[in-house]
RNA sequence: GCGAGAGUGGCGGAAUUGGCAGACGCGCUGGACUUAGGAUCCAGUCCCGAAAGGGGUAGGAGUUCGAAUCUCCUCUCUCGCACCA
C-alpha cells in the first residue's frame, strides 16, 4: 500500500518548509556565511522551461549541503520583470503590462515552489515593484553624478572634477556642459535599431545581422537622443579584475574579447587648416605645424588641421600609402574637393542607409571613394591620398586609419581593387608558410611581426623595438602617443519602451515649451518615479518614439521653483534591474538605502553564482560594471559582485533521427544535404529540394561513425539533439514532469544527466530511470507491504558488518568530495551503488540508512524528509549534521592488483593493501601465468607502484 | 578568418589527473513472478573469437615501462566574435 507517492509526499513538505519558515535566513549570518545566487529569470508568458531548474537545483543542492556543515546560507530568488514581451502583449490585448507581469510571476513562483528550492521567499524582490525601482533610479543618479578620474583610476563625484580655466571663463552654461561631458550616464545623438515590422526599437544584442532576432523583421538605423553609460572609463579594471575571480577561463576569454583591449598609437596626419587646390596640403604650412607641435606637444584634441588615426602598428608608418575615414566621419565633407563632392556624398548616402548585415559581409568586395584629398605623413612628408570607405568604422578608434596595404589584409583588398600603391616595409624573413618574395614584391600581405625594411633610420629594427622607438619619436615631436583602444563600446542605455524603469531625469523647458538642451537629475527623495497610467500602449508605429510620449500631462509636466520641465520619456534596458538585485536581496524591505552597509558587508561578494552562458558576457559585464561604480562610491565594499561562477550547459531536446526525402519519395543521404538559403534542405548533387522526415530509433543502426538506413544502409541519417523550442515541438514542461515523475526524480535526473557545464539532450527514459532509483530507495527502507508507512523489517538497529561499514563510508566519502567539486552526476552514482548494495543486504543497520538518507536529501529533500520521518526523527533534516566519514573504515585489508607484462593485463593479485615494493614485486612473480610469461625471459625493468600496478618489462 | 571548448559502447556519461577503459543510468537480450506488464526481481550486454587470445577512447605520428589523459599534425562538432585598423 504505501508505495512512493510523490503526489503527495512533496506538497506536504512544501507546506512544512513554509510553515516552519525552515529556510529563512537571518539578517546577518550566523557563523561562516555562503552567499548563493541563481540567475533571476525573466518570467515569460510560457511559464518555466527544464532548463530554469537545472541551475537551481544545482544552487539548492549546494545551499542544503552547506546548511548541514554548519553555514549560514543566503539563497534568494526574485524577478528580473521588465521586458518586451509583456509590452507587447499589451499592445495586442491592452492588458496592463502589470497585470501580465504579476500573472507571470505567479506561475514562476508556483512552478519553483512545485520543485521544492529552499529559498528564502520572504526576501523575494520584482525588478518592477517601486519599491525595487526606486533603487535602480537612485544608482542612475549616482552614475550621473560620477565622473571618472583616469589619474587615479577610479569614480568620483562630479563636483569634485577640475573645471579646465577656458572653461570656466565661458561661465556656468559651459562649466555644465563641461561636466554633462564627464559624467557616467550621459547623452548622445545615437543611431537605434528601428523595426518598423514590430513596431519598436530593439537593443543591438535583439538584432542579429540586420533583422530582428524574433521574426527576421529588416531593421533600419536612425540617429535618436539617447542616454549612454560610460563603462569604457572602466574597461581596463573590468579586464584586469577578471583575474581575481574564480571563473572558467571560456567566460573570462569570452570578457576579454568583447572588451578587445587594444594597444598601439595615435597619429597625426597634417591636412591643412583649409581645402587647397589641388588637395594637397601646402608644404610651407606643414613645416610650420612640425615646428609648432615640437613647441606645443601633442594637443588632446586634434584640431582642422589633422586628420587623426589610430594603429597597432605604428611600425609601418613608412608603408602608409593612403588614408581610409569612415563614411560618417566628420572631415568627409571638407575633404571632399568640388568635383568629387557628389560621388563622395552619394556614397555616404549609400554606407548610411546600409545595414550592418551589408556593411559586414565578408564575402562582399571592398567599396569606397577617392575625396581628392590628401595628408602627410607626419615620419616622411608624403603626401597619401584620403579615401571614404565603409571598412573603416566610425565607432572604432578616431574613426580614420592610416592604410599599410603591405601589411593589413583588408588594406591590401582595397588597394588590389582601386589600384593603389603597395610598400613593404617589414620583412618578414624565412618563415614557414610565408613567401617572402611575393610579400618584398608587394604580392601579398604579410601582418606578422618581422624586420624593418624602407623604413629609412628606423630600418632593420625588428617590430617590438620599432614600435617603442617610434612611439617616443612621435611623442617628442608632439605628433602623436602611444594609445588603448577597446572594441567595447559605451553601453547605449536607453529604450523608447513603456514597460522599462523610467528615468529621474526632467529636460528644462523655455517659455515657448521648447527644450533648452539642459537636464535636471531629480533628488533621492523624489524617487520613485512610477510609471504613469496609461489609456492606450498600441503607440505609433510609423517611428521611433518613446511611448511615454503619450503619457497623461500631468506625469509628463513638472513645475519645479517656477521652472517648467518635461520629464524624460525613454526608460531603462531590462539590464538595468539585473546590474544590482544581488545586492537588495540582502536586504529587500530597507526604505532609506538600496541595503544596509553593514548587511552587504556581511554578506558580500557572492560565494557562487549559477546561469546560463548567454549571459557570459553583457549581464555579467554591465553588473561588474555597475558594482565598481557602487564600490568607488562607497556603496559596496568588495571591487567585484561575484568571486565563482559556474554556466550551466543548455539542455536540449531528445535525440532525433533525421532523413531526407526528395519529391518523388526517395531517400536522399545526409552527406549530400545541405541547407538552402531559404532555411529549407537541399541536395547537393542534384539541388533538388529534399524534405526532413523524422525516424524511428528502429529504422537506423549505427554504421561506423554515422547513422545510416537499416533498410538502405548506403543513406546516412542525421542524429543530434536540438535545441528546445515550440516550432520543433520539442519542449519539455517541468509541470508534466512532476506530475508524472515527482520533483525530487526531475531534480535528480537534471543532475545525473551529466556534468553541470555541458550540453546534454533530454531523456524521458532517464527521468524514469532515477525514478526507478528513488524508488528502490524508498523500499530499503519503507515496508511496502504493511498498510502504513512504516520501517522496513529488515532495517534495524544492528551493528554495521566490516563491509557495509566501508560501503558507507566509502559512499560518505566520495559523495562529499563529489559535491564539494559541484560533480552532482557521479555522486549520484555513488548513492546508487550503496542502495543497489544495501538492498540485497538483510539486516540493514538503521544508521547506514540514516547516512544515506542525510546525503540524498540536498537531491530529493521531500523523498528524504519523508525517510527521516520513517526513521524515527520528528524534526527537519535541514539542519542535521553532514555525515562524516572515517578513512580507518574505507582502508581494505587487501587489495586486488593488476600485473602487466610488457604494459598488458595479465594477472590480478591479492596482497596486503600496505605491501611494500618487494612484497609486492615478490607475490606478482609468485603469481602462476605471470610465472609462466617470465619463463625463459629477461627481465629488462621492473616497476612497483605500491597500492596501484606491477609492470615487468621482459625481453 | 580569429578566439574558446569538445570528440570514449546503441544513448547520457565515468575513469583518484599518466597506472585494471567503459563506474552509474538508459536501451537491448534472456529468464523468474504474472490474466497482463510501460510493475518488480535475477542474469548478460565495447568489438572479433568456440576458446586461448587479440583489438579498442575521432584519425595519424611521438614521448613513456605504461597514454582516453602529455606533445605535434589532420578531421569533425559546439559556442563566441566577426572589416575593431
Amino acid at each position: 500500500m504505501p508505495r512512493y507517492n510523490p503526489a503527495a509526499l512533496e506538497p506536504k513538505w512544501q507546506k512544512f518548509w513554509e510553515e516552519n519558515r525552515t529556510f529563512a535566513t537571518p539578517r546577518l549570518p550566523e557563523g561562516e556565511k555562503m552567499y548563493v545566487l541563481d540567475m533571476f529569470p525573466y518570467p515569460s508568458g510560457n511559464g518555466l522551461h527544464v532548463g530554469h531548474p537545472e541551475g537551481y537545483t544545482a544552487t539548492d543542492i549546494v545551499c542544503r549541503y552547506q546548511r548541514m556543515r554548519g553555514r549560514s546560507v543566503m539563497h534568494p530568488m526574485g524577478w528580473d520583470a521588465f521586458g518586451l514581451p509583456a509590452e507587447q502583449h499589451a499592445k495586442k490585448t491592452g492588458t496592463h503590462p502589470r497585470i501580465t507581469t504579476e500573472k507571470n510571476i505567479a506561475t514562476f513562483r508556483r512552478q519553483l515552489k512545485m520543485l521544492g528550492f529552499s529559498y528564502d521567499w520572504s526576501r523575494e524582490v520584482a525588478t518592477t515593484d517601486p519599491d525595487y525601482f526606486r533603487w535602480t533610479q537612485h544608482i542612475f543618479l549616482l552614475l550621473f553624478d560620477t565622473w571618472y578620474d583616469a589619474e587615479v583610476q577610479r569614480g568620483r563625484p562630479i563636483t569634485e572634477l577640475p573645471i579646465p580655466k577656458d572653461v570656466e571663463a565661458q561661465g556656468e552654461a559651459a562649466i555644465r556642459r563641461y561636466q554633462d561631458d564627464h559624467r557616467l550616464a550621459y547623452q548622445l545623438e545615437a543611431p537605434v535599431n528601428w523595426c518598423p515590422a514590430l513596431g519598436t526599437v530593439l537593443a543591438n544584442e535583439e538584432v542579429i545581422g540586420g533583422v530582428s532576432e524574433r521574426g527576421g523583421h529588416p531593421v533600419l538605423r536612425l540617429p535618436m537622443r539617447q542616454w549612454m553609460l560610460r563603462i569604457t572609463a572602466y574597461a581596463d579594471r573590468l579586464e584586469s579584475d577578471l583575474e581575481r575571480l574564480d571563473w572558467s577561463e571560456s567566460i573570462k576569454s569570452l570578457q576579454r574579447n568583447w572588451i578587445g583591449r587594444s594597444t598601439g598609437a595615435e597619429v597625426d596626419f597634417f591636412i591643412g587648416p583649409e581645402p587647397t587646390v589641388n588637395g594637397m596640403p601646402l608644404a610651407e604650412q606643414f613645416e610650420e605645424w612640425v615646428v609648432s607641435r615640437i613647441e606645443n606637444g601633442y594637443p588632446r584634441k586634434p584640431g582642422d588641421d589633422v586628420l587623426r588615426i589610430y594603429t597597432t602598428r605604428p611600425d609601418t608608418l613608412f608603408g602608409a600609402t593612403y588614408m581610409v575615414i569612415a563614411p560618417e566621419h566628420p572631415f568627409v565633407e571638407r575633404l571632399a574637393m568640388p568635383d568629387l563632392a557628389h560621388e563622395v556624398c552619394a556614397y555616404c548616402e549609400r554606407a548610411a542607409r546600409k545595414s550592418d548585415l551589408d556593411r559586414t559581409d565578408l564575402a562582399k568586395e571592398k567599396t569606397g571613394v577617392f575625396t581628392g584629398s590628401y595628408a602627410v605623413n607626419p615620419v616622411n612628408g608624403r603626401a597619401v591620398p584620403i579615401w571614404v570607405a565603409d571598412y573603416v568604422l566610425i565607432s572604432y578608434g578616431t574613426g580614420a586609419i592610416m592604410a599599410v596595404p603591405a601589411h593589413d589584409t583588408r588594406d591590401f583588398e582595397f588597394a588590389k581593387k582601386f589600384d593603389l600603391p603597395i610598400v613593404p616595409v617589414v620583412d618578414p624573413g624565412q618563415r614557414e608558410g610565408v613567401d617572402r618574395e611575393a610579400v618584398l614584391r608587394g604580392d601579398s600581405a604579410y601582418t606578422e611581426d618581422g624586420v624593418a625594411i624602407n623604413s629609412g633610420r628606423f630600418s632593420r629594427l625588428d617590430t617590438a623595438e620599432f614600435k617603442t622607438a617610434i612611439a617616443d619619436d612621435l611623442a617628442n615631436k608632439g605628433m602623436g602617443r602611444a594609445a588603448v583602444n577597446y572594441r567595447l563600446r559605451d553601453w547605449l542605455f536607453s529604450r523608447q519602451h513603456f514597460w522599462g524603469e523610467p528615468f529621474p531625469i526632467l529636460h528644462e523647458l523655455d517659455a515657448q515649451g521648447n527644450p533648452t538642451g539642459m537636464t535636471r537629475a531629480l533628488g533621492p527623495e523624489d524617487l520613485p518615479v512610477d510609471l504613469p497610467e496609461m489609456a492606450t500602449f498600441n503607440v505609433s508605429h510609423d517611428r521611433p518614439e518613446p511611448p511615454l510620449e503619450q503619457a497623461p500631462e500631468t506625469w509628463l509636466y513638472v513645475t519645479l521653483n517656477g521652472s517648467r520641465y518635461k520629464r524624460e520619456t525613454n526608460t531603462m534596458p531590462q539590464w538595468a534591474g539585473s546590474c544590482w538585485y544581488y545586492l537588495r536581496f540582502l536586504d529587500p524591505r530597507n526604505g532609506q538605502a538600496l541595503a544596509d552597509p553593514q548587511t552587504e558587508k556581511a554578506w558580500m561578494p557572492v560565494d557562487l553564482y549559477v546561469g546560463g552562458a548567454e549571459h557570459a558576457v553583457l549581464h555579467l559585464l554591465y553588473a561588474r560594471f555597475w558594482h565598481k561604480v557602487l564600490y568607488d562610491r562607497g556603496y559596496v565594499s568588495t571591487p567585484e559582485p561575484f568571486m565563482k561562477l559556474v554556466n550551466q550547459g543548455m539542455i536540449l531536446g531528445e535525440m532525433e533521427f533525421t532523413g531526407y526525402r526528395t519529391k518523388s519519395g526517395e531517400m536522399a543521404s545526409a552527406s549530400d544535404v545541405k541547407e538552402s538559403a531559404e532555411g529549407g534542405f537541399l541536395a547537393k548533387s542534384s539541388s533538388q529540394p529534399v524534405e526532413a522526415v523524422k525516424l524511428l530509433p528502429d529504422q537506423v543502426e549505427k554504421q561506423g561513425d554515422a547513422f545510416v538506413l537499416k533498410e538502405d544502409p548506403s543513406i546516412r541519417v542525421d542524429s543530434r539533439a536540438y535545441k528546445m523550442s515550440k516550432s520543433r515541438g520539442n519542449v519539455v514542461n517541468p509541470d508534466e514532469v512532476v506530475k508524472d515523475y515527482g520533483a525530487d526524480s526531475l531534480r535528480l535526473y537534471e543532475m545525473f544527466m551529466g556534468p553541470l557545464e555541458a550540453v546534454k539532450p533530454w531523456s524521458m527514459e532517464g527521468v524514469n530511470g532515477v525514478r526507478g532509483f528513488l524508488d528502490r530507495v524508498w523500499r530499503m527502507i519503507v515496508d511496502e507491504r504493511a498498510e502504513e508507512v512504516r520501517l522496513n523489517p529488515a532495517v534495524t538497529d544492528v551493528e554495521p558488518s566490516e563491509e557495509q561499514n566501508r560501503v558507507l563510508h566509502r559512499t560518505i566519502k566520495a559523495v562529499t568530495d563529489d559535491l564539494n567539486q559541484m560533480a552532482f552526476n557521479t555522486a549520484i552514482a555513488r548513492m546508487m551503488e550503496f542502495t543497489n548494495y544495501f538492498l540485497k543486504e538483510a539486516p540493514r543497520p538503521k544508521g547506514a540508512m540514516e547516512k544515506l538518507v542525510l546525503l540524498l536529501s540536498p537531491y530529493a529533500p521531500h523523498l528524504c524528509e519523508e525517510l527521516w520521518r520513517v526513521l524515527g526523527h520528528s524534526d527537519t533534516l535541514a539542519y542535521e549534521p553532514w555525515p562524516a566519514y572515517d578513512e580507518a573504515a574505507i582502508r581494505e585489508s587487501t587489495v586486488e592488483i593488476p600485473v602487466q607484462v610488457n604494459g598488458k593485463l595479465r594477472a590480478k593479485i591479492q596482497v596486503p593493501a600496505d605491501a611494500d615494493q618487494a612484497a609486492l614485486e615478490s607475490t606478482a612473480r609468485g603469481n602462476e601465468r605471470v610465472a609462466e610469461l617470465l619463463e625463459g625471459k629477461k627481465v629488462l625493468k621492473t616497476i612497483v607502484v605500491p597500492g596501484r600496478m606491477v609492470n615487468f618489462v621482459v625481453k
